[in-house]
DNA sequence: ATTATCTATAGATCTATAGATAATGC
DNA sequence: ATTATCTATAGATCTATAGATAATGC
C-alpha cells in the first residue's frame, strides 16, 4: 500500500528533492530554535541556502511543513501496528502503540503542542471531507473492530471513535509529561494511558 | 474569587468595555463566516465600526478574541461542577460536565476546532509556567483528588493527569460528533465518553 | 522547444507606534 | 494638564506570480 516504486530518478528530480529535504530539515531546525509561530520564513530560507520563494515553491505554508514531520512519525506508529498479527490481542496494539509513541516523541518535545496542532486539523478536515487516508486513526479502527468482534471490547462504542479517544488520551499525557519534571519515562506513562484507556479511572471495588 | 466588584464605571470606561463588546462579537461573527485562520481583521473592523488599530488596541491577536471566547465557555462547566456539593460522587461530576460541555458547545461547532487549538495552547503554556488560574482543568482535578481520597478512583494517577486525560477525551469525542451526522445527540456522546472514561475500553469478562 | 525548478518582486495583510481626540481629575 | 481611547500610517512579513535559468525529450 506504500508506493515506493524506486523508478529511476532523473537528475532534475533527484536535485528538487534534494532541494526540497534542505528546505524541511532547516525548517525543523529553525521551528525548535526560534517556534513555529514567532520564526520567519526568511530565516528557514537564509539557512537552506535558497531564496523565500523556493520556501513556498516546496511548501504553501510553515503548517505544510509540520504535516510531513507528523507524517513521518505517523507512519512508525502505523508500522509497529501493522508488525502485529491479525489476532493479537488488544493489550498489545496499546503497549506497541505506547512504545512507538514513546520513541518518536522524545524526539522533538519542543514541537510537541504545534504538531498536535496540524494534526487536529488535519482530523478534523479528513473527519469532514469523508477522505480516509491510511494513518494510524484508521490503523487502530481496524485493530479495535477485530477486537470488539471477539468480544474483547465494548460492542456499543464505534470503533473510529474508540480509536479518536484512545489517540486524544496518549497525547494529553504525552504533552502532560513532556511539561513536567517527573523523571517517568515518557513510556512508562504512556503505558499508563493505555491502562486507563482498557480499565478505566473508577476503582474496580468501587462498582 | 470572581472578582466582580461592581464599582461604578466612568463614562470612559463604559465606552471602552462598549467598543471592545463591539469587536468581540464581531470577531466572533467574521470567524464562523469565514473561518479563523482566512479571515482579515480588516473586516472584523470594518464590521464593528471601528479602525483596524482599534481591533488591536483591544486584542493584541484573532487567538486573543479566542481565548476570551473559551474563558466565556468554560466558566459555564466550571460553575456547573462547583455547583455540585464537595461530596458528590465521581459520576456526577462527570454527568455535570458532559451536560454543561454538550450545552455550550453545540452553540458554536464551526469554531470548535480553532478553540481547541487555543486551549491546547493555553494549556501548554500554563504547564511550562506553572501558573494555574483556576479553569475546569483544576476544578475537575480537584474533584478528582477528593474521589480518590474516597477510594472511588485509582490512586495510582496523578488527579491532574486524570483531568487532562478526562478532558481531551471528551474534546475528541466532540470533535468526531461534530463532524459526523450521527443524529445522536451530544450530551448523549459525552455520556458515552464519561463512561468509557471510568470504566474504561474493555469488556468486564474478557478480564 | 518545452517544461520543471527556482528567483525576484508586487501587492496584500499584519504588527508596532506616533499622533489626534476626548474624558478625567486637580 | 494629564491620561485613556482610538486612528492613521510606517515598516515587517507573507502570499501570489511573472520571469529567469537549467534540465529534458524530441
Amino acid at each position: 500500500m506504500s508506493g515506493s516504486q524506486d523508478k529511476p530518478l532523473t537528475a532534475r528530480e533527484q536535485q528538487r528533492l534534494e532541494t526540497r529535504r534542505k528546505v524541511y530539515e532547516a525548517a525543523v531546525d529553525v521551528f525548535k530554535r526560534d517556534g513555529v509561530q514567532e520564526c520567519r520564513i526568511e530565516d528557514i530560507a537564509t539557512l537552506a541556502g535558497v531564496s523565500r520563494g523556493t520556501f513556498y515553491f516546496h511548501f504553501p505554508t510553515k503548517d505544510a511543513v509540520l504535516l510531513e514531520f507528523l507524517g513521518e512519525s505517523e507512519s512508525d506508529f502505523v508500522d509497529a501496528v501493522d508488525s502485529l498479527p491479525g489476532d493479537a490481542p488488544i493489550e498489545d496494539v496499546v503497549g506497541v502503540t505506547a512504545v512507538a509513541m514513546a520513541r518518536s516523541w522524545s524526539q522533538a518535545p519542543d514541537l510537541f503542542v504545534e504538531v498536535g496542532v496540524v494534526a487536529l486539523r488535519r482530523t478534523a478536515e479528513s473527519l469532514a471531507s469523508r477522505e480516509d487516508a491510511y494513518g494510524i486513526r484508521e490503523a487502530l479502527a481496524r485493530r479495535f473492530t477485530a477486537a470488539a468482534a471477539r468480544g474483547q471490547l465494548l460492542p456499543q462504542v464505534p470503533p473510529q471513535s474508540l480509536a479518536d479517544f484512545f489517540l486524544a488520551s496518549f497525547f494529553a499525557v504525552a504533552m502532560g509529561w513532556t511539561r513536567s519534571d517527573a523523571d517517568m519515562p515518557l513510556e512508562a506513562a504512556l503505558q499508563g494511558a493505555g491502562f486507563l484507556f482498557l480499565n478505566g479511572a473508577r476503582m474496580p471495588d468501587a462498582e
